[in-house]
DNA sequence: CCACTACGAGACACTAGTGTATCATAGCAA
DNA sequence: TTGCTATGATACACTAGTGTCTCGTAGTGG
């Protein structure tokens, strides 16, 4: 779809780079109501007027930075059903306990409130990724490994939801020692064993 | 604690809350990165040189701000354990479904990432908000009316983190509608009729 | 090697906000 | 009524950022 040209000017190829980067690191960083075209321009060692030559403001130069993050990695297919729900459940708890990883998503959504078009790639980025831990658990539907009845997709809400509730209120994140714990819960079992 | 004093000058009295309440306001419409002394002053109407003369920052402001919000009403003690779980999350849902809730809540935990002492007020205020869920949910234990296996405060986490995190990252937030599905799939049972 | 072009630097006028200071006034309490 | 005081308006010098512009230069591809 947007797969870079390869008969593109290398610089311009490296500016977008470099500019996508530091917009994303700022993002985490000041939040949306402390992003500036000078402050990404300083920190991605760019001039001011080179920020102004491709986007017209902050919102497009956000939206784009936003489009150039990479997708999330295929879930995988074989394996335990229940160790695979744990697997992507221990990346989301080690995405919140990075500070930046909980602040580009919480500065993200509260972006998306006033921006329609940002609104509409962030649903779609993460029904992405949220569709890796909702893949995993129909799976171990499927695989008779939990409850026939169970919703996937609540249950998705719930397990990620836990873990982004537990980051954004409390001072004691869960950790990945909770996981197991937290699958019991939610769908009713957890994996036998830790995952590494 | 901090009750109003009764011979203080009214004027002082009032120009806290109309301040306090400008504050709380703006920084749900533009967040804390957005939020300046002069719009505090301008949406209270309220002259600038007031505003230095009772807060050093928009630190200091914020916090103050945040102390003076009302706590959760008492949890009902009474009623069906299960239809006391039920009214927590539809209220939770109800206070998501207001814009300026979601990112009061959204914005108060960022803001709360680089301030200590924030951080402190908000897990103090939001720690009385979960204990209501938690107490339901515990009450419910203690009645039979669940699992005496259910961990309380991880069934809290996914029962109200799936509630936010809907919120969050999809197009289509929580409703009421679906609390029950919610609450059998996390705890095992639901409401057996609606709260109303 | 050379024309092309993307770039950085910087000037420019402008707006918004900061933090301090001064002063007249309106509201309060006795 | 009268003294006290919290307030609003307004001025000030200052900083940061905006959006546009021009120009010299360095990197690119033929």
């Amino acid at each position: 779809m947007s797969v870079p040209q390869n008969d593109e000017d290398p610089r311009i190829t490296r500016t977008r780079a470099v500019v996508h980067r530091a917009t994303l690191e700022l993002l985490s960083e000041v939040g949306v109501g402390g992003l500036t075209m000078e402050g990404v321009a300083a920190r991605a060692g760019v001039g001011r007027s080179t920020l102004y030559r491709r986007w017209a403001d902050l919102g497009t130069l956000v939206r784009d930075a936003v489009r150039s993050r990479p997708g999330p990695p295929p879930a995988a297919t074989s394996g335990d059903p229940i160790e695979r729900v744990a697997q992507v459940l221990e990346h989301l708890v080690a995405a919140m306990a990075d500070p930046a990883g909980f602040r580009a998503m919480s500065n993200l959504a509260l972006a998306a409130e006033t921006d329609a078009e940002l609104a509409t790639l962030l649903h779609d980025d993460n029904a992405k990724r949220r569709r890796r831990l909702i893949d995993a658990i129909d799976h171990a539907i499927d695989a008779g490994a939990i409850d026939q009845d169970t919703d996937a997709t609540l249950a998705a809400y719930a397990l990620a939801g836990a873990i982004v509730f537990a980051r954004m209120t409390t001072p004691t994140p869960l950790t990945p020692e909770d996981v197991p714990a937290l699958m019991r819960q939610v769908i009713g079992v957890e994996p036998d064993q830790p995952s590494r």
